[in-house]
DNA sequence: TTTCCTTTGAAGCTA
DNA sequence: TAGCTTCAAAGGAAA
């Protein structure tokens, strides 16, 4: 959402933040984040199966009543005193799952890229102080540079015996491009070592490439022929996001070059100059920018050829097949997904992605401006490096490439068709009331987050206005589809307030992710502005102080949803 | 094997 | 310019 920054650019955008996920009754303090976010999986989970057992008999309101005791007391125990456990032993631990550190600003912290070690081979603390940074450009898959603080896996989370990536991985990790670090020809410091415990010996070891960012991965055969110091670069989590094709790499000792090459790196992202594209799509280190893939949507990265550029001129339907897939840079969300995703897979064994995006979002809602703006400020380098890298990329090159979904190949569906569909589907993902909540509990976020990255910078404070869909009585509707935003266009044109057409009834859902919604859920930044401010946020954003509206946003919330809330939630059945 | 689902945000497109 | 669409990640589920 643009800054509005009108209202004196303090944050009354930070809200949502605040506004913590409690199950009904809950009055308590929010004990920790990791508690409500523990909370929330256990919900969503709960829900997952409170739908599909009572999926087709239950009204809401008895499913609502009855969802609390689906929960067994044995495992709401055990879940307590895990969560209790579990967020006490990460405060011990310096509070992984606390907000991510984010100092500052990479750009603002290199002090010294060139020589970031000491004579005695230690991390300069200006050069440590970097690399605790998220460096947008510079991707080390170091989860190495994870705060020393920072749990390891095998005592992240009991419940997950298999090394969980995300756990070792800094929490920006993914932005971590580049380090000097890890591209030095000798040992990382130990504290910045990857050393992970082996989960079978819980002997600290190197870990596997797999286990490492994805971010800027090189391609297993590259992996095959780089040994420590390019453990770095290896994959994470399988799924190698950008890819680093055989070749990528010709020194003998990739560290080596890439160390010597991460100084004009650096400097050309923030000289005043930019770099022209490299050739071939690498970078000017000859590791291409994660953002490239090969032509292919998932691509392999031996798809990648030295002959294919990340954009000729006027490519022929041959070539343009052959040219590698320039992704787009990834989105403040996107990054925090990433990066807390395995996280979340840690906690709960639930494994669609759907589901826990479901959870990320809400998670994202409930972080505060502050550490939304850090992401928005990584996922602006991210773009801007993007953009340096690629200048005449556009996202339109990516438009098509991409099989169309079928319900866009349904023009002439009716709202009314569209709503009956969106029934059906979407309960599968929809955790019940903690779902509904949770738009509301988050529309500060998208409130928060900056129309443009430098204006969230400049003032992170959030636009009034925006928290209007706070509290908004309607964000407690079900997500009908998944996609619908597609859809919805047509019933959010017709009716012209969204809130209208969606809310008319429980049944029909709101899609948090329906961007002609957004006046319902908030979901959406840009367009909040122009449309009806919903008196909920008003009534938080416009009188509320920016201080003190954090409580009575937190007040309001729970009094509206403990008032109203789970009669508005739906169940769409099968 | 392919597409869907689900999330938010950025950018492109359209009227 | 407002509003809508597409794509970005991820991985299980469904077709």
């Amino acid at each position: 959402m643009p800054q509005l920054n009108g209202g004196g650019g303090d944050d009354l955008g930070a809200n949502d933040e605040m506004i913590s996920f409690k199950d009904e009754g809950e009055q308590e303090e929010k004990i920790s984040e990791n508690v409500s976010a523990e909370r929330d999986l256990d919900d969503l989970k709960s829900s997952l199966v409170n739908e599909s057992e009572n999926n087709s008999s239950s009204s809401d309101s008895e499913q609502a009543e009855r969802r609390p005791q689906t929960r067994p007391d044995l495992e709401s125990y055990e879940k307590a005193r895990d969560y209790f456990s579990e967020a006490l032993r990460r405060q011990q631990d310096g509070g992984f799952f606390k907000s991510p550190h984010y100092p500052g600003y990479p750009f603002l912290m290199i002090p010294d890229l060139s020589n970031p070690y000491l004579s005695n081979g230690a991390l300069s603390p200006s050069a440590r102080t970097y690399l605790q940074m998220k460096w947008p450009i510079l991707d080390v898959p170091g989860s190495g540079l994870k705060d020393s603080r920072s749990p390891t896996p095998g005592h992240l989370s009991n419940k997950v015996p298999v090394v969980q990536h995300a756990h070792h991985v800094h929490p920006l990790t993914p932005l971590i491009t580049y380090s000097n670090e890890h591209f030095s020809p000798g040992t990382p410091p130990s504290h910045l070592s990857p050393e992970i415990l082996d989960p079978k010996t819980g002997i600290p070891r190197t870990p596997h490439p797999s286990e490492l960012s994805p971010y800027y991965p090189l391609s297993p055969g590259a992996v095959g022929t780089i040994a420590h110091p390019l453990g770095w670069l290896m994959p994470q989590q399988g799924q190698p996001m950008y890819s680093i094709p055989p070749g990528g790499f010709r020194h003998p000792y990739p560290a080596l070059a890439m160390n010597a090459s991460m100084s004009s790196l650096v400097s050309s992202r923030f000289s005043p100059h930019m770099v022209s594209p490299p050739p071939h799509g690498l970078h000017q280190t000859g590791i291409p920018h994660p953002a490239i893939v090969s032509s292919g949507i998932k691509q392999e990265p031996h798809d990648m050829s030295p002959s294919m550029h990340a954009k000729s001129p006027v490519p022929s339907k041959k070539e343009e097949d052959k040219r590698p897939h320039i992704k787009k840079p990834l989105n403040a969300f996107m990054l925090y997904m990433k990066e807390m995703r395995a996280k979340v897979v840690a906690e709960c064994t639930l494994k669609e992605s759907a589901a826990i995006n479901q959870i990320l979002g809400r998670r994202w809602h409930s972080l505060s401006r502050e550490e939304q703006a850090k992401y928005y400020e990584l996922a602006r380098k991210e773009r801007q490096l993007h953009s340096q890298l690629y200048p005449g990329w556009s996202a339109r090159d990516n438009y098509g490439k991409r099989k169309k979904r079928k319900r866009d190949n349904k023009p002439d569906s009716k709202p009314e068709d569209f709503s009956i569909r969106s029934k059906k589907q979407c309960v599968q993902y929809l955790p019940s009331e903690k779902m509904c909540d949770s738009p509301a509990s988050s529309h500060s976020s998208m409130l928060d987050s900056p129309a443009t990255p430098s204006a969230s910078l400049a003032s992170p404070a959030a636009p009034a206005a925006t928290h209007s869909e706070q509290a908004q009585p309607l964000s407690l509707t079900t997500k009908p589809e998944g996609r619908m935003h597609h859809h919805y266009s047509l019933a959010g044109k017709a009716s012209g307030s969204s809130s209208s057409s969606s809310s008319s009834s429980s049944s029909s859902s709101s899609s948090s992710s329906s961007h002609s919604h957004l006046s319902i859920h908030g979901s959406h930044s840009t367009p909040i502005l122009s449309r009806p401010i919903p008196f909920a946020s008003l009534h938080h954003s416009m009188l509320s102080p920016p201080s003190p509206y954090h409580q009575a946003a937190l007040h309001s919330h729970h009094a509206l949803f403990q008032s109203q809330p789970l009669s508005l939630v739906t169940k769409h059945n099968n």
